[in-house]
DNA sequence: TATAATCATTGATTAAAATCAACTTTCTAT
DNA sequence: ATAGAAAGTTGATTTTAATCAATGATTATA
């Protein structure tokens, strides 16, 4: 890990962050000023569960993972970050928080850095920023909520089927390819199912006729066809 | 669902909600002037999914479960709300948003009703209230998470166990109570596992000697053994 | 380009929990 | 107090996905 010059990150680069669109260029700079550029490897950690979170991120390049280890050692892929993203930002408003996840990195990655008192001390002067921050926050806890629903009501296979579905625009209704962004096992882990059971799911669906795989991209033949097998999948496997 | 007098909740009782304990008089008895008292008897519907969210809850009385429905009828309880407890105050700032669950009571139940574009106003003046409205929300981000690492990573067992544990103060070491709040049935939704599953589940934790199972009533003989078995249980079962 | 290491696939088997079904207990309302 | 409904328990069986094991494919690297 790393410390590098920000100068190649721009105010402007800084706006297109949605909880700092409504910051005036004052308030912009000092964040620019306050914020660190991190390179992390393959491999490495960005911070570990448990840690205390005095920090949050914007990913600029490569992919990090956000899981969680049991007691026996397995992994649980909670979220692949990809970039453009930012993420450790909800930890902000608990004092003495610390990070509930662990972060990884997939790929060789960089990272923007922000203090989150620098933030918070922002925030407190504009209600347009905060409100976006809680915006953010109900987004987030609607998406934990989705995954409960899908962990406990719908199977596997479901689970991937949406997954991919959620990756294709609204307005494609034919063919589509999707590529995994990082490897099968990590996507598997996110899924919360076993590599096996992935690729045999997958080459179910080949079967089926729905998708065709090659590597890591998946060409679905018929959005709208596959988009009505997932209304029904669990209905007919009864 | 009837309307009654808001006449019997007083300001001092307002300024014990958390996400009001900051607000001044003024800014309290705009909220009370605001609110609304509904009663709902047992198994009718506070608010439905996917409906337009336009307020936020606070549980007098009874209790209230907060569930999702599969295509095909199941139903996963996501929490059980007990008096004294706000509820959909996260949805309050995504505009336009909808429910993300149901609200069914349970049993008869007494219900504080805010109007969320009043508490929004009040907010704007209040960053107090606003920061810990935040810290709120970033606390049910962490339970979110905490309970997919539940699913993901611990057995129907664990999670039971964990759920006993999580009734009983820190400082209780031997002999405790916990009673089940809600019937049986609803605690194993909440749990994601079948009414079935939980009863073979205490009746193998009463066999291995843990606890006594008398109606809902729970009697756990050795607080620490418990707490000490749920950390083996996984790597024993392997 | 060889070689190891990682990743992915496939098959056989197992395990955890769900399902189905019957029955018992508890609660509720008359 | 009692009938009926709802909730809970228990047993037999099935299902989904995990596990175990072996092999094949990619990728990285020496």
């Amino acid at each position: 890990m790393q410390n590098q010059p920000y100068s190649d990150t721009t105010i402007d680069e800084l706006r297109q962050i949605y909880l700092f669109s409504s910051l005036n260029d004052q308030q912009l700079a000092q964040i620019k000023e306050n914020m660190r550029h991190i390179q992390i490897d393959e491999g490495n950690f960005l911070f570990k569960h448990g840690e205390h979170a005095a920090r949050f991120f914007m990913l600029k390049k490569g992919h990090i993972k956000l899981l969680r280890l049991s007691r026996e050692g397995a992994e649980k892929v909670f979220e692949v970050v990809s970039p453009g993203e930012t993420f450790a930002e909800a930890a902000m408003f608990m004092p003495q928080s610390s990070y509930p996840m662990t972060a990884q990195a997939i790929s060789d990655s960089s990272i923007l850095c922000f203090e989150n008192q620098i933030v918070i001390d922002i925030l407190k002067e504009s209600w347009d920023a905060c409100s976006q921050l809680m915006f953010q926050m109900s987004q987030r806890i609607h998406m934990w909520i989705n995954e409960i629903d899908h962990l406990t009501l719908q199977s596997a296979t479901y689970r991937l089927i949406n997954y991919l579905l959620y990756q294709i625009p609204d307005n494609h209704k034919n063919v589509y390819k999707v590529k995994f962004p990082v490897p099968k096992h990590v996507i598997a882990s996110r899924l919360s199912i076993k590599p096996e059971t992935l690729s045999r799911i997958l080459h179910t669906l080949n079967k089926e006729g729905f998708i065709t795989v090659k590597g890591s991209t998946i060409r679905i033949h018929n959005v709208d066809r596959l988009r009505l097998h997932a209304v029904g999948v669990d209905v007919v496997s009864q």
